[in-house]
DNA sequence: CTCCAGGAGATAT
DNA sequence: ATATCTCCTGGA
């Protein structure tokens, strides 16, 4: 077998886009998306991923810009285009960032200095939900293998590795085929969120149509989609900020840090709407979850 | 070995 | 409404 390592040249994606090494990390392992490996090749940290068809390899310049290159022979501006849409280099962060409580607020202040430039990333919400359908009680790694199971099986085959399979393949697929890929109890959960969906003609286009409470309500309507993975695909998958998942990092952080009842979950989010507010609360809790999987304190 | 992790759903109160 | 139990799997 011939293995035609072809990569493009190195490029700088936006001269204004800089991170710190951590923060991009955080992005792209830290639990919004599972498709970045880190490489550490002589003492030079980088991450190979994929975007859809594109393979694509991100690295730290000297200047703290974000750097890439991608296999294969696609154009590098379509690489570039995939680029800035997936970190959505083109939204008003700053914007969103003012609406929230910062300067009230020193936990929340120090958890965004922990990590400037965290965003939300853009992800096809197709992919996201099969994603997350696969999260519960599970760890990143846990989940990571899944997906790459799962794309194995049944994705479509690229030059380089697999793709996310399209739900219409997946709802011709045997429940204990799906099973096969270590989802354990979701494999029920998959299999029958395929069905629905392959009955339900542009289900996902409807999704973007709707706002965040209509769109809420249709993918609760999938088995294995209750309230916290409804809000991960709405935040990653549909650009909604106001989504904010309440995962047991969360919960913790929102009991200790702000005295809240995590027990009653009408008062939790009671309390989100007035802290936080429905421009960016879901940023807010990519801050928080961020800085409390790092300082380990609760 | 036991425990439980970035949950959902069913059941019982 | 709220609490408790079970559901696969793998790592601590």
């Amino acid at each position: 077998m011939e293995t035609m390592d072809h990569w493009s040249v190195w490029q700088i994606l936006d001269p204004k886009f800089k991170l710190e090494e951590k923060v991009l990390h955080e992005l792209l392992c830290g639990g919004q998306t599972f498709l970045w490996d880190p490489i550490l090749d002589s003492e030079q940290l980088s991450w190979k991923g994929s975007i859809r068809e594109f393979w694509i390899e991100l690295k730290l310049a000297q200047d703290s810009c974000v750097v890439f290159r991608h296999h294969g022979s696609h154009a590098s501006a379509n690489v570039v285009q995939e680029l800035r849409a997936f970190f959505r280099l083109d939204d008003a962060w700053e914007r969103l960032i003012n609406t929230l409580p910062i300067e009230q607020d020193d936990y929340l202040k120090r958890c965004a200095e922990r990590f400037p430039g965290l965003r939300i990333l853009n992800q096809p919400i197709e992919e996201v939900l099969l994603t997350f359908l696969c999260s519960s009680n599970k760890r990143i790694p846990q989940i990571k293998q899944m997906l790459q199971l799962l794309r194995a099986k049944f994705g479509k085959k690229t030059s380089f590795g697999y793709r996310y399979p399209s739900w219409d393949r997946l709802s011709k697929a045997k429940v204990e085929d799906i099973a096969e890929c270590k989802t354990g109890y979701r494999a029920r959960y998959i299999h029958g969120s395929a069905q629905v969906i392959s009955t339900q003609a542009g289900f996902f286009e409807d999704l973007n149509d709707s706002c965040f409470e209509e769109a809420k309500a249709q993918l609760m309507q999938l088995p294995g989609v209750g309230d916290k993975v409804a809000e991960c695909i709405l935040l990653y998958g549909g650009g909604f900020y106001e989504a904010f998942p309440l995962d047991t990092w969360i919960l913790k952080a929102l009991h200790h840090r702000y005295g809240v009842d995590t027990k009653n979950i009408k008062k939790t989010k009671g309390f989100i709407e007035r802290h936080f507010g429905l421009k960016a609360a879901g940023l807010a809790q990519q801050y928080i979850f961020a800085y409390e999987r790092d300082v380990k304190e609760l």
